[in-house]
DNA sequence: AAATTGTTTAACTATTTGGTTAAACCATAA
DNA sequence: TTATGGTTTAACCAAATAGTTAAACAATTT
């Protein structure tokens, strides 16, 4: 029985590498058997089909993101180490998985209403709305300036998500190596904090 | 003679209209002969491959998103008048062009080497250059505080594209609709540019 | 009008690719 | 050891898809 577990752990592990960096379409079932050294009838007799498969995979990827991120949004620190703590969370966590968001990101907009659904009923969303009022309550009480929630919010995940996303790009055009490029991330930790509690001052 | 360059100019857009849309792996030739309402065959009557007209759309895209945007950067505001407009038209020639920064970040992550070589020898390198550079000299002159122009950079650039490759997303999420969006980003024109500057208060 | 040249189409081919099957393999239980 | 049941493989199939071709068509030239 180790080994039906050991070859399913396998297909799963060898499907997360493919899908998330060549995306659905992009993807052969061939790769995938390749990539886990078995044959592909293994795929289908373990998984059936390559939808199948896909969906386990992508399910698993939006859950590993938003499980962690979030437990950061619903916390109750004060309102200045929140935004440290989320910040930190998460280029923490797109450090170690770079290829996710853009993973997500464009699957979701090959197939908006069959994806969106899981998000919407994930747990991500309640801590979102919380997290927005953290910031009407600090705005009310004079705290920080006031500016509406959505777009802060927005550029809070813009600015730690996109240089993941556009990382190529980043890398290609101002040649740097992958030791510079996590450097430059992990400075960013506090440079994004510091950015936008600064652009906060009343 | 019209008869060709009509042709011609049909298949053009309806390629750009699903490649954009669906990427070069997900992308049917039939869906583009059908996008131009023409037998598959013409296709490779004028362009051959599917390779070589993607890359027809792809550096055109390119050269379209990066020309507008560049113009900004390179031009002799003061630095305050500089963030606005190239804020403004960053999101401004997303706006009309939703697709594009996730079609070329995309497309750049599936084929790094091929396709980061436009990307470098584009009009858009240098003036990228001029821009941290006249960063530099403004926390030099202690008109603004001081921190990483690279940072900036990226923090202005997240801010703007992040959204409109997030964009199904976020209208699930939040349940936008397409005039909410429109609003949304409309607004964000003064919000970011404020953010930014609001932040570089020495 | 006839010939020529370029354009368009339907039908076809070759290849890729997701999926199936029957037989071989192998571990465990009787 | 042999029988049983799950696992794995090679070979195969069917559908999808990029690309080709020969013939029809249309415009232009002579």
């Amino acid at each position: 029985m180790q080994t039906t577990n050991n070859t399913e752990r396998q297909i799963i592990e060898a499907a997360r590498k493919i899908f998330v960096k060549k995306g659905l379409s992009g993807a052969r079932m061939q790769d995938i058997a390749d990539e886990a050294g078995i044959n592909k009838a293994m795929l289908h007799y373990y998984y059936r089909s390559k939808d199948k498969l896909f969906e386990i995979i992508f399910n698993e990827a939006l859950e590993q993101l938003l499980t962690r991120i979030n437990q950061v949004f619903s916390g109750d620190m004060p309102f200045q180490e929140k935004v440290a703590a989320a910040v930190d969370n998460y280029i923490s966590t797109l450090s170690t998985n770079p290829y996710l968001p853009l993973f997500i990101i464009n699957e979701i907009n090959q197939n908006p209403n069959r994806l969106l659904e899981r998000f919407r009923h994930s747990p991500m969303f309640p801590n979102v709305q919380k997290f927005i009022m953290h910031i009407q309550e600090e705005m009310e009480n004079g705290r920080i300036r006031k500016m509406d929630p959505m777009q802060l919010l927005l550029n809070t995940l813009s600015m730690c998500i996109f240089p993941f996303a556009a990382r190529p790009i980043i890398q290609g055009l101002f040649q740097k190596t992958d030791e510079d490029f996590s450097r430059l991330m992990e400075e960013r930790k506090q440079s994004v904090t510091e950015f936008i509690l600064m652009s906060l001052r009343p």
